[in-house]
DNA sequence: GCCGTTTTCGGCCCGACTGTTTTCAGTCG
């Protein structure tokens, strides 16, 4: 029986897969298995962790999950079981859903190779099968051979070493990697552009593989194939290992285990490809069936016509032809398209941006017209969370460069403002009257240089720590001395939902507080956030003018863009900051940005949008 | 099992690659 240990999405993920293994195997309604598969990828890639989603009431607002599979984590979460679940899994022996975890295993060559060469009770499967394979034993399993042997042992040992690595990858070391190869392909004399797709198109928050299309020129190459192109991606000096390798597309691994899949496509269908390589997996799914009742049927090819639009009672059917925009080319049956916003017109969509291709209800929107513009880079007007080297013995750690460097970068990147916002001094060693003179001479350091810089104007800010019991890690008459303070939770993650809500509550109180920092406190791959009442802090933020930040720091990427999508409905504004403790990472409000876009959130939505006078007008003014 | 500007019933995306196969099953994205 399955062993869960913290009920991460990982887990959950894989609940959802094993059962569907089983009605798979069981071969009634393979509906029922699509539809456990649809649960397990949506839980697979949502921005936080289902557990907390299910504990704020909102379990059945992620799709695909409906009464049956809600009621069943329901119970599972509250009681470690669900007799659901139990029954299903129970028809299968559980060593079969451990070996669905290796790639190139799934439900049903699992099931044989435990059941066949009897490990149905077995402690340590793949030490028990690779065995049987070094003994010939799979070979002679109906079909299986040799190769296969070969593969399952291999895909064992990656296995083995995969999982004991943390499996996504922050954005930037996904893009660095994802550069390196694009910049090898472009090498090639027939390549004519190159693109990362899938999840890095999309800018989510951890990266899984790295998808990437090629473009090519047909008249390049020697009749349709694209083999010489894939044979030289598959000899990438960085390779340990060819996944696959075909006419159209390659995987290969590069060091240290990441996956790198490949496609091609000449430019009139170059548009098609971006679509479908993009994904996500459940918004190409969704735009297959809203193309099927226009009367159409999408791949990643292009559109083929296959009926007049099925709905009898459709009252005014466009009949396709007439339509303008796309590549038709009726010759050969599909239509072709260069252009991903023509594909998206001919379905009568409006173009929907790679950062909300999640299969939520983007689609429906799009008919209606009513997708938003969202933030771009160039709406930023300031950085409000920067760390100098300015030394006021802080709490936590210093900045790397001075004032000055910060905002020359600023100016470089076009802000009309900055705001410093270094850690609080230690409270320990200093006495509070020593922590007032820190602030008061800092303030008058930053106020000699404020009016020096004629293009950016800064702001004296500060980050101060939230308490366990709610007070800053600041005397309250130091508060003069600053323009504004961003509050940040950086001890004490453990606190249960309601003491933590109140925690940060009581701390936005204080006055000249105007930010709530990295409200989760998540570091990706490290620590889980801790929980809040969303609602209230909503909420209280929306009432009292204060912003939620969105902190672009890689790691962190707080709030998490569904969170931001939710606080869209409570009408709070964000303010998206980098977090830098040095000037390069100033570079990095695209990350926030991304995150802001993925949450749907348009210019008027984030504060620092707002124009030096706006701006300095809504810091002061607190309701 | 899920889901709904057409629906609370009756549908449910689409194709590439590999190995073991002479036509397809399994896996993956």
């Amino acid at each position: 029986m399955y062993k869960l240990e913290n009920y991460s999405n990982k887990e959950i993920t894989h609940l959802l897969r094993s059962i569907a293994a089983v009605h798979q195997l069981k071969g009634k309604n393979r509906f029922r298995t699509i539809a456990y598969e649809n649960a397990a990828d949506a839980v697979e890639h949502l921005s936080r962790e289902i557990k907390d989603v299910w504990e704020e009431g909102k379990i059945y607002q992620v799709p695909g999950i409906g009464e049956i599979i809600g009621s069943s984590l329901n119970e599972l979460f509250k009681q470690g079981r669900s007799k659901h679940f139990d029954s299903i899994l129970a028809q299968v022996p559980t060593p079969v859903f451990e070996l669905m975890k290796v790639r190139s295993i799934g439900p049903k060559r699992a099931y044989k190779l435990v059941t066949i060469l009897g490990l149905d009770h077995s402690d340590n499967i793949f030490t028990d099968l690779k065995k049987a394979g070094e003994e010939g034993k799979i070979a002679e399993i109906e079909n299986f051979g040799k190769k296969s042997e070969q593969e399952i042992i291999a895909a064992i040992n990656l296995y083995r070493q995969r999982s004991a690595k943390a499996d996504r990858m922050p954005i930037p070391y996904a893009k660095r990697i994802a550069d390196e190869v694009i910049n090898y392909l472009k090498n090639h004399p027939q390549v004519m552009r190159v693109d990362a797709l899938g999840s890095l198109r999309r800018w989510e928050a951890t990266i899984g593989d790295v998808d990437l299309a090629v473009q090519v020129k047909r008249e390049k190459l020697n009749g349709k194939s694209y083999k010489n192109i894939i044979d030289y991606f598959i000899k990438y000096p960085k390779k340990i290992k060819v996944e696959n390798a075909g006419e159209n597309k390659a995987s290969i691994i590069v060091s240290p285990n990441i996956r790198i899949d490949l496609r091609i496509q000449e430019e009139a269908g170059y548009g098609s490809m971006l679509q479908y390589f993009t994904g996500s997996k459940a918004h190409n799914i969704k735009l297959r069936e809203h193309a099927l009742a226009e009367g159409f049927s999408l791949n990643e090819y292009g559109l083929k016509k296959i009926r007049s639009p099925s709905t009898s009672l459709r009252t005014s059917p466009k009949s396709p032809p007439q339509r303008k925009g796309g590549d038709p080319r009726n010759n050969s049956q599909i239509m072709e398209f260069s252009n991903e916003h023509r594909l998206y017109e001919f379905v009568d969509l409006q173009y929907i941006p790679p950062e909300i291709r999640e299969g939520t209800n983007e689609i429906e929107l799009a008919q209606k017209n009513q997708i938003p513009k969202l933030v771009e880079v160039a709406d930023i007007k300031g950085d409000l969370h920067v760390h100098s080297s300015y030394n006021l013995q802080p709490s936590h750690d210093l900045g790397e460069n001075t004032y000055e460097e910060m905002l020359k970068k600023a100016k470089e990147l076009k802000y009309q403002y900055l705001g410093f916002a270094e850690h609080n001094p230690k409270t320990s060693g200093l006495n509070e009257k020593e922590i007032i003179e820190i602030m008061k001479k800092r303030y008058l350091e930053i106020e000699k240089i404020r009016d020096a810089e004629i293009k950016v104007k800064c702001f004296i800010g500060l980050e101060a720590d939230i308490l366990p019991d709610g007070s800053l890690a600041l005397p309250e008459k130091a508060i003069d001395y600053v323009d504004y303070l961003v509050v940040s939770v950086h001890s004490a993650f453990n606190l249960n939902v309601k003491a933590m809500t109140e925690r940060v509550l009581k701390a936005l109180e204080y006055p000249k507080v105007k930010a709530l920092g990295h409200p989760t406190g998540r570091l990706l791959g490290k620590r889980e956030g801790f929980e809040l009442d969303w609602e209230r802090i909503f909420n209280f933020c929306a009432r009292k003018n204060i912003a939620l930040e969105i902190n672009s720091w890689p790691q962190r990427l707080d709030l998490p863009d569904t969170l931001a999508r939710e606080g869209l409905r409570h009408e709070v504004k964000y303010i998206i900051n980098t977090d830098a403790h040095a000037t390069q990472e100033m570079e990095g409000m695209r990350y926030g940005v991304s995150v802001a876009r993925r949450g749907w959130c348009g210019r008027s939505d984030i504060i620092n949008t707002l124009n030096y006078s706006a701006f300095k007008k809504w810091l002061n003014n607190k309701s």
